[in-house]
DNA sequence: GCCATATAATCGCTCAGGCGAATATAGTTC
DNA sequence: GAACTATATTCGCCTGAGCGATTATATGGC
């Protein structure tokens, strides 16, 4: 691992948008649709950073039909750990991002946006 | 904590120049004369990047005389303490980074650029 | 083939922030 | 106060990347 990739992961880690991204997938598989109802920001900006998130190797891709599941990728590398470790870690206690959580629980009680 | 706080804690990690910098400041004060032998890179460059992380409020100076004293500072809340785990949990075993610690021990042995 | 839907990519704009080079500031010494 | 040193800031330049708005690219159903 170079300085660059380490560089690159925090990175990837220093944007609101992203930040709030990363932490609801911990909740598992969530469709861009969701996403942008859990988070209330426009569809295009979310599929913006989703992929500088993909870019980054940070989440997964899974399509089904029209719809596009994306989850957390296992860590590669200790920095990786440590920056996944600390969404659940420290992320989940600050109120704004407990909000999100809450959020996407409701959504997924009425069905989400999206089968499967 | 703010998110958009929070984002800007991993946006001070995100550049390679700031993270050997607070990789080296692991063994203590060092000045910025030292710190650019260290990383081999020109005295404004330091200088600047050392003024992003007195922004983020990463670390803390000391002067002495002529000589500017760079420390790290102590965690304010839990990303912070993690981030900080990381320098020398995560980044001490990748190579470019011990390089930088060793290159900082043999200067010291020879007294560094500055007293105190 | 054609329309609807979900997601992704592009455009034009703006701003943060990286760089080296040069200059300014602050403290020390004489 | 003049000269010297260590550090900080400014300047012009350029790239990366954020944004909303729009358009393109699938896929599914008829």
């Amino acid at each position: 691992m170079t300085r660059a990739a380490v560089a690159g992961l925090f990175r990837a880690f220093s944007d609101q948008n992203r930040l709030r991204i990363l932490h609801v997938l911990r909740e598992g598989e969530v469709c861009v649709g969701d996403l942008a109802d859990v988070l209330r920001v426009p569809q295009a900006r979310v599929s913006r950073h989703l992929a500088h998130l993909r870019r980054a190797r940070l989440v997964r891709v899974r399509r089904s039909g029209l719809w596009m599941h994306y989850s957390l990728a296992p860590a590669r590398g200790a920095v990786h750990r440590t920056l996944l470790g600390c969404l659940g870690g420290c992320l989940s206690e600050l109120p704004q991002f407990a909000a999100d959580a809450r959020r996407l629980a409701r959504i997924r009680m009425r069905g989400g946006c999206c089968p499967t």
